[in-house]
DNA sequence: GAGGAATGGCTGG
DNA sequence: CCAGCCATTCCTC
């Protein structure tokens, strides 16, 4: 574990449900804007992979981008916090 | 839109 | 310190 991986989980878990944010976004939150790619590795090294929705990160663009469970799980978890986002609003 | 190069941090030697 | 890895991003065509 680094101080820049627990930037990254902080950052990760402030984000809310139904939201999603990109690498980019998350890296520059983290204190190294130009670390995209760090952060995918810290997300894929992550000692907690179900208490860091890690699948609210994306790439640029809206892109799912990657994910430790295999992608098709991301568009599903993403989906489906979408949906509890819109019950909560409602 | 597709392909190539660059970036920034982590791990192992 | 150096080389390799990675779930991206930017530049150019």
């Amino acid at each position: 574990m680094t101080p820049f991986a627990v930037r990254v989980y902080k950052v990760v878990l402030g984000i809310p449900i139904g939201q999603v944010r990109s690498y980019k976004w998350v890296a520059r939150k983290a204190g190294s804007p130009g670390a995209c790619r760090a952060v995918g590795q810290a997300l894929k090294r992550n000692p907690y992979p179900l208490i860091i929705p890690c699948h609210r990160v994306v790439k640029s663009g809206g892109g799912a981008g990657g994910y430790a469970l295999g992608g098709d799980k991301k568009r599903l978890l993403l989906d489906l916090e979408k949906k509890i986002a819109k019950c909560l609003g409602d």
